[in-house]
DNA sequence: GCCAACGTTGGC
DNA sequence: GCCAACGTTGGC
């Protein structure tokens, strides 16, 4: 069965366009450092499952494409670089902490998705990303808001 | 730059 | 294990 989620990233740190470029149009979804989050990657996700690529911190916030996972949880080197900013040096190489999956990018939509327009979109209505306060940069989504936020993309 | 929300830290 | 202080996120 598949699952869908959604992955949050600022554009000028790592956007669609970075993605893209990338070999294999695919990266580890490597610097995420809340538990909440990591359990989605380390537990949830399999390969064949499919997230909305969204663009926070920009004007206006929106969703840009569709990616897969390519390749379930596994442990993100950064944990253990001394030079990154992801850096833990708590986390035990024989027992890491901190984990991530791999994606690929699967369709830019034809047009972005912005934050208003899901908040104008009814069955997006408990979609957690609107929720306020919502922080974490991943979060499940059901079949049904997948959808309907794809759709969206593919008009226009 | 502001501020609400909320996760994390650390003293006790 | 409580909880106040602090730091971060992210829309506006």
């Amino acid at each position: 069965m598949t699952s869908y989620w959604l992955f949050k990233s600022e554009p000028d740190v790592f956007g669609w366009d970075h993605l893209v470029a990338a070999p294999d149009q695919s990266t580890g979804w490597e610097g995420v450092r809340n538990y909440l989050a990591r359990n989605y990657m380390r537990d949830h996700m399999k390969v064949g499952d499919l997230g909305i690529f969204y663009h926070s911190s920009c004007t206006p916030p929106h969703a840009a494409g569709i990616v897969e996972i390519v390749r379930e949880s596994h442990p993100d080197p950064l944990q253990f670089d001394a030079t990154s900013d992801y850096h833990d040096p708590k986390s035990d190489p024989d027992n890491p902490r901190w984990m991530m999956v791999r994606v690929k990018a699967v369709e830019r939509f034809a047009r972005s998705v912005t934050l208003d327009m899901m908040r104008q979109e009814p069955g997006l209505a408990e979609l957690l990303i609107l929720r306020k306060g919502n922080r974490l940069s991943i979060t499940p989504m059901t079949r049904d808001e997948f959808e309907a936020i794809a759709a969206l993309g593919r008009v226009g």
